[in-house]
DNA sequence: GCAAACTTCTGGTCTATACCAACAAGCCAG
DNA sequence: CTGGCTTGTTGGTATAGACCAGAAGTTTGC
């Protein structure tokens, strides 16, 4: 089937991650020592399990070793569901950790949502978690006149839920924007992963009922965590 | 800013690049030319062209060189437009090339239309290009009843097209999938790349007005040639 | 008993080199 | 002018070895 040996390398990982998964804890054991057990050089080695990593069956974390990747979460970004609801509603554990609250400009934010470059935001920088593993940050860029005190309160929670519950804005338009990605070094530290991982970079820019813009939104995922599902009905 | 030399290389290769990209017509200068004019090795300078890569900012024909990327299309898969067209609106030259036509099963296209496993289909393979270079490949499932003759008269047009002024259904209602992956030898193979590239995984369940299941799509494409928008109105 | 310091292991990076098969271009024969 | 052949070039793959810095585990010192 295939002559090159790191792709037959690949498939006789690929069966060996299936049989052990469980005694190894999701964690493979060393390059040194899979490079030993199959004759050949790191370098080598390291090209097959790039192979892998590549098809999202498997992960680095940034020095510390190989691990295998659970199933990817599923995620529809045209339905207005918090992160937390659909995490934990595919029987998984959702966290976040706050990075950054600050006032700044965002020329891109400000383009994606019709205003003028000086445009100035409440901007909230978040890391989120599914079953511990840091899976995507992500940059949110709000509107300041239509959330005042938001860096003052905010904590984690849903933001969405907050711009409902506390301000009563309705959410109502948005465009969606996804792309590949090679991970900048920025990101790739803040998820723990080696400079250059593939990723999934998605832009959101939101607008009400009254099509008055309320946020920005810019996602950096790991690409072998994301499984992105849209269900449509309606006469086309 | 980048303590590894890989990545400083990055950033001279990104320089360079954006300065001779006319007079190289898109071509990247041999590997070995490369190494030479930075004074490291293939290994080293290769690792860079694949940060690049990675990026969507260059690509490889396999075993021809490096190329620099064109601009990714923008596609809107809950759109109803054909490639043709949207590739069209956007100043650019599509074509497509029929790889395969026959009568199979595909337990996969079944299941996605909630259709017993041994449901045949009409089953159309083929290959699509931008400006003459190939993005894409796609396995359509078409079934049978739905579209006759299809295999008899098919020869490269907009299947959607066909599907709406031979047949008269109305497509209503669509499930959408997206998931990167790395390129199987044989999606590799016809889209002339080195196998195991970065690719983006469409599929698409499409039923008609009455909820009857018409197709399902399988699409391979390259992961830089594509940037994926969506327009959402309507109150959420 | 606990925190700090040390040691070992490991992944990330890099050099130098080599072989092969596919490609491209030029050559030759018809 | 055309089609097949030869040949040099190039990317893809692989080996062998090396160093460093971060992570993890262990020991030491208070």
């Amino acid at each position: 089937m295939s002559d090159a040996y790191y792709l037959q390398l690949t498939e006789q990982l690929r069966a060996l991650i299936d049989q052990n998964a469980s005694q190894w804890e999701g964690k493979l054991p060393a390059e040194r020592s899979l490079a030993e057990r199959f004759a050949t050089t790191r370098v080598t080695l390291r090209q097959a399990l790039s192979q892998l990593e590549g098809e999202g069956l498997i992960h680095r974390s940034n020095r510390r070793g190989w691990f295998i990747s659970p199933a990817r979460l599923v995620y529809d970004p045209t339905r207005d569901a918090g992160f937390n609801d659909y995490v934990r509603a595919q029987g998984r554990q959702p966290r976040t950790a706050v990075l950054k609250l600050e006032n700044r400009l965002h020329p891109p934010a400000a383009r994606a949502l019709g205003l003028p470059d000086d445009q100035p935001f409440h901007h909230i920088r978040r890391r989120r978690y599914v079953d511990d593993r840091a899976v995507l940050v992500e940059s949110l860029w709000v509107v300041p006149e239509r959330a005042p005190e938001l860096l003052d309160i905010y904590a984690g929670q849903s933001l969405w839920g907050l711009l409902r519950e506390r301000w009563g804005h309705n959410l109502a338009n948005r465009s969606i924007r996804m792309v590949s990605e090679a991970l900048s070094s920025v990101d790739a530290e803040e998820l723990l992963v080696a400079p250059g991982t593939a990723g999934l970079n998605i832009n959101r820019a939101i607008l009400d009922d009254q099509q008055r813009p309320i946020e920005y939104d810019e996602e950096h995922w790991l690409h072998d965590s994301l499984c992105i599902s849209v269900e449509l009905s309606g006469q086309q």
